[in-house]
DNA sequence: ATTGACCTTAGAGCTCACTCTACACTTTAT
DNA sequence: ATAAAGTGTAGAGTGAGCTCTAAGGTCAAT
């Protein structure tokens, strides 16, 4: 499978392919005779994976060890689960910011709609 | 009202009035005699509404339209109050995405924990 | 043999939101 | 009078994450 293959499976241009290579995202990528990347099918996972995960608000730093902990067959499973619990821990602190933000733009609506009658000033108290 | 005295009321430094007011989002600031810039104690609302805005999560760009409209007066209270539930929802949607990503971590980090004591081998799906 | 599609690399450019530097001018304190 | 502190501008740098270009190598079809 070679790079174009790549880019219309994933919908990740080349350019990125090649970037993402260059950060470590994919690893080591075989190559042809002719020095043509070589992808193997399951290339197409992991780069899913790693839109995913991006969409998800994830660096492209911290995408990396995310996969490397998920692939690496000699990881040690207690230092696997100390990075994910690590993750989490992080995930759930975005969470809760994203609560208290959710919460303001909830209260800050309300309080527009309830000055619709009278005067208006956004965000101003 | 200096720039030294709006840096130190609003915690927003000089560079970053200075990049603002490039970007828009303070309009026209007034000049004293030797050029030196001259705010006047509104400045201090009008940044502080720009710092809440940006911690609701809206962009410079966002928060510069928003200005604009108030300052144009075309935005009523219920503009402002769809503005606020469409960010809101962008938020939410946010957070279940994350939710998800919590709970994919923390079944990872179950089965890591479980396998601990026998053979590790992290499965990828 | 030549076209054109595909591949390679290094490196430049872009957006966002700053952040800082260099150098000059003004004000204030001693 | 001099030095320190404050302010001005233009422009470069930062870092994340691409995005694109230039210049060249490879390959299949005509």
């Amino acid at each position: 499978m070679r790079i174009a293959a790549l880019e219309e499976s994933t919908g990740v241009s080349r350019h990125t392919l090649r970037f993402y290579e260059q950060q470590g995202l994919l690893s080591e990528v075989s190559r042809s005779e002719n020095r043509y990347r070589n992808y193997s099918p399951k290339a197409v996972q992991r780069v899913q994976m790693i839109t995913q995960l991006k969409q998800l608000g994830f660096t492209l730093g911290e995408i990396r060890e995310i996969l490397d902990a998920l692939r690496a067959d000699t990881m040690d499973c207690e230092q696997g689960a100390r990075l994910m619990a690590t993750k989490r821990a992080w995930v759930d602190q975005r969470i809760r910011e994203l609560q208290a933000v959710s919460e303001m733009l909830a209260a800050e609506e309300q309080r527009l709609m309830e000055s619709a009658r009278s005067q208006c000033r956004v965000e101003r108290r």
